[in-house]
DNA sequence: GCCGTTTTCGGCCCGACTGTTTTCAGTCG
């Protein structure tokens, strides 16, 4: 079982106990002991043999004795107790905006619902409405929301999101009294899936003419909620936004507020409460004076905390506080350290411009250097090369490369490793390229032992510079293919090999957890757009978010290299 | 249930908004 396993059935009793109205502070522990897990980038199991998991920030005795029947049985007590006592299907209620556990409780004891169906047909049937405390709205709003989860089911992949949050933050920017905007949320801490966005607006005027003009953008559909600092709006796409406005100098506090994580706000917050200090979204304040302390930037409140500056990327509630404290959080990669991209497509294969194109406007982002790397063969419906046609296309990346001033081109490949783990390519041409990604594009479904022995058979060539989108997965839509990490993990750093953070917005492939991993277990990164036109090479922002929350510095990551280290690599 | 730079007992983040209420519980982030 894997830790994400793990954490989950922590988390289920989580939820249930909440349901079952057990002492709120219990159920934290339990989603604390779930997050920790979850967070870890070992393995919980190996820890188990290693020693006593109750060191373990959050996992004290009684959430070490379940995980340790989860492993050997397979089942958690607590967990089967709830489960028995109350129902699964209330698992999924929780997801239902505006039920919470009192309400699924009620809804339970008093109408026996136990699952979305049921919640329908009583809501439909006029029953939700004549419960104590509910009415009319509240049922309402039930039926809507069954109807939204039902069409949607949820989260939006981050790229996705965050091109809508900047839509609307780019519209708002221009209204005036607007002083300060930003885009904050899960968004701004790179999460690689969005539940809302949250927008932060500073003014020192009125709060009214901004909302109206936000209410009235083209893009929002039904108005959700609507104060005098806050308000929610459903998008005609189902996202909903939160818009916050704050006086200007308390901008700082609010897009520290908005940005998160909850969990982060928690252990920050608890901080705060030591030192005599209290946190909300208008600033630090002295509790005995009254007297605020910070509000102005998010530098500022950390600094009264007396910490050290915790980018968003991090603010993930596991041990980022401590480190902070000590000063030992990372010297995060930042997009200015990347000085090339090392995966891209032409219209030789797949891609919309040309090599030119391609250079041109990566020596317009900074670049470097750029490895130009089209498909092989194997992948005949992006017109993969030939080993004839791709002799050529080196010959004529070369030429470009004299040509366009500025900027050196470096000759490379995505070759399809094939099934069997030969690569799709002669040899003798691909030891001449500078740069050589291997990636697989086909037949998923092999069994795990199949797809370890392709990797690493492929690993073993000794020809690949670095694995493209290592796990295949697609953003919201299928999961990765299964291999043993361990072993290709361990295969790749023997061999130098690198494994790429895929920047392409259907892919975030490798994501910051899986990232973490490759460093933990001393694998390089390299960071790579998959650009298939000139706009594609941006999405080189979501590896490096991705590489931010994994921790990776500079050093951990290859386009931290220059062109002519990169080709040495090879050599 | 977990934790300890006042603590092995006594705490555990903080505020906005809604709907159903005559002063607040529930939910959300």
């Amino acid at each position: 079982m894997d830790n994400k396993e793990y954490a989950r059935i922590l988390k289920e009793i989580a939820i249930l106990r909440q349901i079952r109205g057990d002492n709120v502070f219990k159920i934290r522990a339990y989603e604390n002991g779930s997050r920790a897990i979850e967070n870890l980038t070992e393995s919980i199991e190996d820890l188990m043999d290693e020693g006593d998991i109750t060191k373990l920030d959050g996992v004290g005795k009684s959430i070490a004795r379940e995980v340790k029947a989860l492993r050997e049985n397979g089942v958690s007590p607590a967990h089967n107790e709830l489960l028995e006592e109350l129902d699964p299907g209330l698992l999924e209620l929780i997801r239902i905006q505006g039920l919470g556990p009192k309400r699924i409780k009620l809804l339970y004891d008093e109408l026996g619902i136990s699952n979305p169906e049921a919640l329908r047909k009583a809501a439909e049937a006029g029953q939700i409405a004549e419960l104590e405390g509910m009415g009319e709205k509240t049922q309402e709003k039930i039926l809507q929301e069954l109807d939204r989860l039902a069409e949607s089911g949820g989260r939006t992949p981050l790229p996705a999101a965050r091109a809508m949050a900047y839509a609307i933050k780019d519209q708002l920017e221009q209204v005036e009294g607007v002083q300060q905007i930003q885009v904050a949320g899960s968004i701004r801490r790179g999460r690689e899936t969005i539940g809302d966005i949250d927008i932060v607006v500073s003014t020192g005027g009125d709060h009214d003419p901004i909302f109206d003009a936000f209410v009235s953008l083209p893009e929002v559909g039904e108005v959700l909620v609507r104060g005098n600092t806050k308000t929610s709006a459903r998008l005609r796409n189902g996202i909903q936004v939160d818009v916050r406005i704050v006086e200007t100098d308390q901008f700082g506090a609010a897009l520290h507020y908005f940005t998160g994580s909850k969990e982060h706000h928690i252990k920050l917050r608890t901080r705060a409460k030591k030192m005599g200090l209290k946190i909300n979204e208008y600033g630090v304040v002295a509790r005995e004076t009254g007297e605020t302390v910070a509000s102005k930037t998010e530098e500022e409140l950390y600094e009264v905390l007396k910490l050290d500056f915790i980018p968003p990327e991090l603010r993930q509630g596991g041990d980022e506080i401590d480190r902070a404290e000590r000063h030992e959080l990372p010297d995060l990669l930042t997009a200015e350290d990347v000085r090339g991209d090392i995966h891209m497509h032409t219209t030789e294969t797949d891609g919309r411009n040309s090599i030119e194109e391609m250079a041109e406007k990566a020596r317009e982002m900074g670049y470097d250097y750029i490895a130009i790397t089209d498909h092989s063969q194997a992948v005949a419906i992006a017109n993969g090369m030939t080993p004839d046609r791709f002799k050529a296309h080196i010959d004529r990346i070369r030429e470009a490369d004299k040509n366009v001033d500025g900027i050196t081109l470096l000759p490379g490949i995505e070759v399809d490793i094939l099934k069997d783990g030969s690569l799709d390519m002669d040899h003798e041409l691909l030891k001449e390229c500078d740069w050589v990604v291997g990636s697989v594009h086909n037949n998923f479904n092999l069994s795990s032992e199949e797809m370890t022995h392709r990797l690493v058979t492929a690993i073993e060539t000794g020809l690949l510079s670095c694995i493209g989108h290592p796990t295949g997965r697609v953003l919201g839509g299928r999961d990765g293919y299964a291999f043993d990490t361990e072993t290709v993990l361990q295969k790749a750093a023997d061999y130098g090999v690198a494994l790429e953070i895929n920047g392409s917005t259907g892919r975030l492939d490798l994501n910051a957890e899986w990232a973490a991993k490759a460093k933990a277990r001393g694998v390089k990164l390299v960071l790579g757009s998959d650009a298939h036109s000139t706009r594609g090479l941006e999405d080189i922002f979501f590896a490096v978010q991705q590489a931010r929350r994994a921790g990776l510095t500079k050093s951990d990551v290859l386009n931290s290299l220059s062109a002519t280290q990169m080709a040495e690599l090879r050599s």
